[in-house]
DNA sequence: TAGATTGTTAATCGATTAACAATC
DNA sequence: TAGATTGTTAATCGATTAACAATC
């Protein structure tokens, strides 16, 4: 009887952050927890967590509430973090060793197996005990290794050419560090972390913050105003 | 006659890619773009393209389009990029190695002025010419420099004592990029950057990519089936 | 059983898209 | 002027919230 549900990006956005919280919950002994408690905590309504939960099953139970772990560990595998992956970065500047710190320390289930770079003088390398490899080599690298994502940290005008490769190796996922849309086929998962945009919202928020309303009409018919005047 | 018009944060987390595009247009020469060839490029419809700039005022021409350069520029100043902001990054590990980098070179108008750490074997040095202080000295340096974005890259624990001395010394936003929320004022300016929560709707996707519908419709199933013989 | 809290349907709210009159 | 394209209102779609019956 498959409905068409396709569930909403803004619902699967949100899990890892009700993970991150029960995660907290479970470390601190908590077992069991209420839709109304989870809300206080994370700042969702206790209506959307419900919704939001019973988009994939009924975790819950009635006049008692969710197990802590057990909701921990459904997120967890919807989220297919009950697997694991293998991941190359390519680009082997401060971001790219931020980055293969920052996973292998912390996450589990995301192993850096690689760095690559074209740079000669890093080629070899060991950054916390992951190498560097030649550029070269990258597809032989995710073929042999079965690779499934690719972390690209390279320059701009190269991170086009870093996907199609990794995309002809055979990688499942990309996350993009650069500020460009890489292009990748339908079958291929694309994460971006578009750092500047990024930078650029908060910026607005500084611009706009106290008395919003006023404030930002006040700047609407200024620009407005402006606009006009210009032309 | 101030309409309340909120402006929602979906379209100014619109406004950076717009610009971005715009940019790459003025940069090759384009001069005016009409919203169907913005639309054809950027991936939003003709219509949200249209109705977002009207949020902000009457930018276009009827008949003609909208002059790349003249868009250019008012989105740089609705997001406030005409303005110089500067940052301090604390904590001068790997992250906030790169982030100094990343800024230092591609972002005009953000100018880090100084990394933070208590790591003496850190404190003294420069970093692609930005000195590394002793975290102690944070509150006067902000102060004294006025100081008005402060980016964390410390540790989770230390996460939130950092934003507070930051808020205290008189920052005006903070640009997180620790996997826990900050609690800060309602004055206080705050991005979040969960990195480790991007990894998780990537691996979401990866196991949900061919066939949307049904397999996710599959799954729900499953589990739902699961939950009820497990409890 | 009585009380609590989920699961789920219905109501509301907001955001996107469509349509077209205004106008360059 | 005729053609093109915006600005803007109206229609649709989707997401969030409210309400309450189901049930543990």
């Amino acid at each position: 009887m498959s409905k068409n549900t396709r569930i909403s990006s803004a619902v699967i956005k949100r899990l890892p952050r009700y993970r991150r919280y029960l995660n907290e919950l479970r470390k601190k002994g908590v077992t069991k927890i209420s839709s109304n408690e989870l809300s206080a905590l994370i700042g969702y309504t206790a209506s959307q967590i419900r919704q939001d939960l019973n988009t994939f099953g009924g975790f819950g139970q009635q006049g008692y509430g969710y197990s802590v772990e057990g909701l921990y560990n459904e997120i967890s595998a919807i989220l297919g973090l009950d697997k694991e992956y293998k991941m190359v970065i390519v680009g082997s500047g401060n971001l790219g060793q931020a980055i293969a710190n920052y996973t292998y320390y912390y996450k589990s289930g995301f192993k850096v197996m690689g760095l690559f770079d074209i740079n000669p003088k890093l080629i070899g390398l060991k950054i916390n005990d992951i190498k560097v490899y030649d550029f070269e080599n990258i597809v032989d690298y995710v073929e042999d290794n079965h690779i499934d994502i690719g972390v690209i940290c390279v320059t701009r005008d190269n991170a086009q050419e870093v996907a199609d490769k990794l995309i002809f190796a055979g990688i499942k996922g990309i996350w993009n560090f650069t500020p460009i849309d890489i292009e990748v086929p339908d079958r291929i998962a694309l994460e971006n972390v578009h750092l500047s945009e990024n930078l650029h919202t908060l910026a607005f928020q500084m611009n706009n913050m106290s008395s919003k309303e006023s404030t930002i009409n006040k700047q609407k018919t200024e620009v407005a105003a402006k606009a006009k005047k210009v032309k």
